[in-house]
DNA sequence: CAGTGGTCTAGACCACTGG
DNA sequence: CAGTGGTCTAGACCACTGC
């Protein structure tokens, strides 16, 4: 095969055909080899074809299975590697990437307290307060990419350290890809929530937006952190993403910032 | 020149000397040659070789000088240029980052309208309360790495939007890099506060931390934001470093949430 | 030991910028 | 047009893992 790619070699895998037309106008949309490589990938994730903590294929073997040189191929996962969507092991191989991970676990989650690292508390204690069907209202089908109305599934949790309540969180979840959720399921659970997601319903969480702002605690609020009313918390929406880009969870926060700070590191 | 590096090549710019002597036991060390060459460009960042705004050599002629291929020093570039040290300009060069660009202005500054996205509301208005030289504290003296009672400058500004005041901040800075800063010369600058650093004391702001947390707005705090005492504000403690990992600015901000939010996105 | 990812090369060609 | 970064190849060898 010559450096440059022939057009008339068959077989090709339906890669390489970038802008062959070539027709009348503009239309460039010129996509280099390994941003195709990278959205097959991307592909099979999706479908689940590869799951969480499994190893996808040598860099030799889709190198084969796409006629590309392996060094295309391996920038192809190593943007989805810089994403954290894929995890490289050397001398193993390439595993995509999953919240089950004692390194990574609770990777969304900001919260450190005010004296040493995080987990040097202890586990978390998790209480489930509430785990409802419920009717998705217009702000929360908007966020979720929903129609009003639609059934969506929502938990009520608190999680203290050390036997301080430290975050109270709502979450809604729409009712369909996770379907069978229930509040036992939640409690029995060991590990952090996005994992039980990845095992049991195939849906992990791959990015997150959240939007901070500090407000006054109101009553069940207040009761439910053991705080006095007014006092100010942390509020953190959260909305998380599967592949694509897809919204498929939003949370709403109240975090206690007395004992811990909310973290974030910009390069 | 073989594929492995013949160590018995002269001139060859210090570099490619990983594990030679081989001695006793372990000091493995190996140091990959485009960790060598991006540690040699941090360097010459660091000592303002290339300043913010201008073009490093290009990618041939470091090839050259290293005495390596295009793909190695095209390796270490990609990295500085994923940690925002340098920027890739296609059929331009490659220019060290700076906070004057107007696509990366205000890259540490999270807080974003409700409505409409930053920059809509029209510039912020900018008044400096005060700006001073003082001795540390225990507390500003950790943060910056310097020794208790050592000169600091202290600035204290409000920023408005829409003739709001929103941002409350104090500013601590090590007084001899940036020996000569006025009040007058922060308030007449147009642009990030930065953008001056960069120009007039030659610092860039290369990373930076946060702790955040949900606070009661105290008297003067409450005064400077036009808001009720005891309303919540987020406080932000910020210490930013240059290359290197040096802290060189401490900035504790009181932000109002009631019109802006805190924006953070995660991947 | 074989198999994986990680480094490095030398060279070709493409896409983009500016004079 | 020359010069820059961006893509791609084919092949060599290194470092690490586990059988």
């Amino acid at each position: 095969m010559q450096n440059t790619p022939d057009p008339n070699t068959e077989n090709d895998m339906v890669l390489r055909e970038t802008s062959t037309t070539a027709s009348a106008v503009n239309t460039p949309a010129f996509s280099p080899l390994y941003q195709q490589i990278k959205g097959f990938i991307l592909n099979s994730l999706r479908a689940s074809e590869w799951k969480p903590g499994e190893a996808i294929p040598s860099e030799t073997d889709l190198a084969l299975r796409f006629q590309v040189s392996q060094g295309t191929v391996r920038k192809a996962i190593d943007e989805l590697a810089a994403e954290n969507l894929l995890l490289r092991r050397q001398g193993k191989g390439t595993f995509v990437a999953t919240h089950a991970e004692q390194q990574v676990q609770f990777r969304f989650l900001r919260l450190v307290p005010d004296s040493g690292t995080r987990g040097s508390e202890g586990p978390a204690q998790r209480d489930i307060i509430e785990c409802r069907r419920a009717r998705a209202s217009a702000d929360i089908a908007k966020a979720l990419s929903l129609r009003s109305g639609d059934t969506v599934l929502q938990v009520r949790r608190v999680l203290s350290f050390g036997g301080t309540p430290v975050i109270l969180e709502d979450i809604w979840l729409p009712a369909v890809p996770f379907k069978g959720l229930t509040a036992d399921r939640l409690a029995n659970y060991q590990g952090p929530m996005y994992a039980l997601f990845e095992t049991e319903f195939n849906v992990r969480m791959v990015r997150a937006d959240e939007k901070i702002r500090a407000v006054a605690a109101m009553g069940i609020q207040a009761t439910l952190l053991k705080v006095k009313r007014n006092t100010p918390l942390l509020s953190v929406e959260r909305i998380a993403y599967t592949y694509q880009n897809e919204p498929i969870e939003l949370r709403r926060g109240y975090y206690r910032t007395d004992t811990h700070y909310y973290h974030n590191a910009m390069n």
